[in-house]
RNA sequence: GAGAAGCUAGCUCAGUCGGUAGAGCAACUCCCUUUUAAGGAGUGGGUCCCGGGUUCGAUUCCCGGGCUUCUCACCA
């Protein structure tokens, strides 16, 4: 192509004319196949040694690989590359001495971005660097759509891309692009692994469960809404998957967990996507205390088997996720936070919720859309107490009135066995000794409807057919929910929900 | 839903007190067969997010809209 020629087109028409130039000479930019691809880590492990101190000999036998063109250093009628696959990144070199003409006419027209498989020995250049002799080159797929360049030295990037809009809405372009990217996913993926191999190791069954529910309930939040077209009916995504696990455990299952998406329509935020990932598990003749330890030695053996140690990093702090936790009263950590004492209403059958107000507005909180008297405690812990829970603690015993699901704690009915683990100030998950007395549930069902009623923006719906399953009979069961989006961003060490979801809700762009 | 900030070349960013814009990398031509943020010489590339308004003239000022980010609200 003459400068000429080059001026006026843009990068891909001058991609699309080297594509027509390779197709010319009878050369398929989009092959149907490559075979005998080894793992670039791998061979690299093989050939240089793990910690890059083997020489390969002379005479070794050639490798195949395969993988994207990451950098091109051009030197004349030799060039040298860089590939980058899934694990791992090698130096080519290619030139016109060893190259077939056909595949050297493949390196002269070759893009940053382009996928290439080739053949060739490994040996070590004059700095020393491990390399590939690529002897034969094959264009595997051609690149039209450039790629952002990033260049490294010394572990420091230049360049590299920073705009949302490729970040998120072309994630494509993030992974290719940023290996840190593609780190934070594999670890996601290693996350649900170990979760997985730790609950099946201890007889939990993995379930599936509906989605889409006529009635939307387990827990308090706003759903989606769609419809079923053969039953015409409007059908609601589910908020929480917990009233059908349990009644699994009244079918007979003892330990069963499900590990898959909730649908909220509520805000977007650094710590909320629409649709996000939660596990909830349940073990039958076991309570809050199990669902402790399972928390914790959740959490731990995460911390051990994927960061190597209990003590990992999150923004500026070191959390120590080494059990056992500290453990506090709900009530008592806002008496300490604010010295505020709530607990001496729990006796009340319906305390003010203008007593609250006046109590929450001695500390300086404006609690003004707020309906009911426990809804203003709760804002009181949230933003008294709950920035502060850095290191991992569990929170128990919540009031009952907002605890519709669990099992009041013995000799104290205003309270429930109920907790939630807290680390860096967030909401980790949510576990409870299940209520299975039916009429009781009944019961808390219509206190939930009484303070819709009485304005409560979100409370639990009523489900009838659950109850009906609670009378056939449950064991006594703890149960546990932990959000995983949230458990991925600290072990990723990630400040924002879309940084752990691969695809996460954007506005559609025209 | 509210407030604040951002949007300029493929990428990262300057800049224009209103006169249609620059750098580095990428691209293109040329030199170079052990380089590695390779190097050297040269060339091109922009609806300055979109639409109105003011103006002789708007990428710049004003109004409206779009998308994103941050904070707040709702929530996990």
């Amino acid at each position: 192509m003459s400068e000429a020629e080059s001026s006026a087109i843009s990068l891909t028409e001058q991609r699309l004319g080297k594509l027509d130039a390779m197709k010319a000479r009878g050369i398929d930019p989009y092959p149907v196949r490559f075979s005998g691809k080894e793992d670039i880590h791998t061979l690299r492990v093989t050939h240089f040694g793990a910690d890059n101190s083997l020489t390969p000999a002379e005479d070794v036998q050639p490798v195949t690989t395969a993988g994207r063109v990451v950098a091109i250093r051009d030197m004349g009628k030799a060039q040298f590359l860089q590939i980058q696959d899934q694990n791992g990144k090698i130096q080519l070199y290619a030139g016109n001495k060893t190259l077939s003409e056909e595949d050297y006419f493949v390196l002269r027209n070759l893009d940053l971005g382009d996928i290439i498989g080739i053949k060739g020995k490994p040996f070590r250049t004059k700095t020393g660097e491990p390399t590939i002799h690529a002897d034969e080159l094959k264009i595997l797929s051609k690149n039209l759509a450039p790629l952002p360049v990033v260049k490294e030295k010394d572990g420091e990037t230049y360049d590299g891309i920073s705009d949302i809009e490729l970040r998120y809405r072309q994630r494509y372009i993030d992974l290719a692009v940023n290996a840190d990217a593609r780190a934070t996913f594999a670890l996601r993926s290693a996350i649900l692994r170990e979760i997985r191999d730790l609950l099946h190791a201890r007889g939990f069954m993995e379930v599936e469960t509906p989605m889409m529910q006529a009635i939307a309930s387990g827990a308090a939040a706003r759903p989606f809404t769609t419809h079923h077209n053969a039953l015409d009916i409007d059908l609601y995504m589910r908020i929480a998957p917990e009233l059908y696990l349990k009644r699994l455990i009244v079918g007979g299952y003892e330990k069963v967990f499900e590990m898959n998406r909730n649908f909220r329509n509520e805000g977007i935020s650094t710590k909320h996507n629409p649709e996000f990932t939660m596990i909830e598990i349940y073990q039958a003749y076991a309570d809050y205390h199990t669902m402790m330890e399972l928390t914790q030695d959740i959490f731990e053996t995460l911390a051990v088997k994927l960061l190597g140690s209990t003590e990992i990093p999150y923004g500026e702090h070191t959390i120590s996720l080494k059990k056992p936790w500290k453990k506090v009263e709900y009530l008592e950590s806002i008496k300490e936070a604010t010295g505020l004492d709530f607990a001496k209403f729990l006796g009340e059958e319906n305390p003010s919720a203008a007593e609250a107000k006046k109590m929450a507005a001695s500390v300086g909180l404006k609690a003004d859309g707020l309906h009911t008297f426990w809804e203003v405690v709760d804002l009181a812990f949230s933003e008294k107490v709950e920035p502060n829970l850095i290191q991992p603690t569990i929170v128990m015993h919540y009031p009952k009135a907002i605890s519709p699901l669990a099992k009041s704690i013995p000799g104290n009915p205003h309270l429930v066995e109920r907790f939630e683990p807290y680390i860096t100030g967030r909401e980790m998950g949510n576990a409870f000794s299940e209520l299975n007395d039916p009429l009781e549930q009944e019961r808390r069902f219509n206190e939930q409807a009484a303070q819709k009623e009485s304005g409560a923006e979100e409370t639990m719906a009523t489900d009838d057919d659950f109850v009906t399953a609670l009378k056939v009979g449950m064991p006594p069961t703890g149960g546990l929910g932990i959000g995983i989006d949230r458990l991925v961003m600290l072990f990723a060490n990630k400040a924002s929900i879309k940084d752990v979801i691969l695809f996460p809700l954007l506005r559609p762009n025209k």
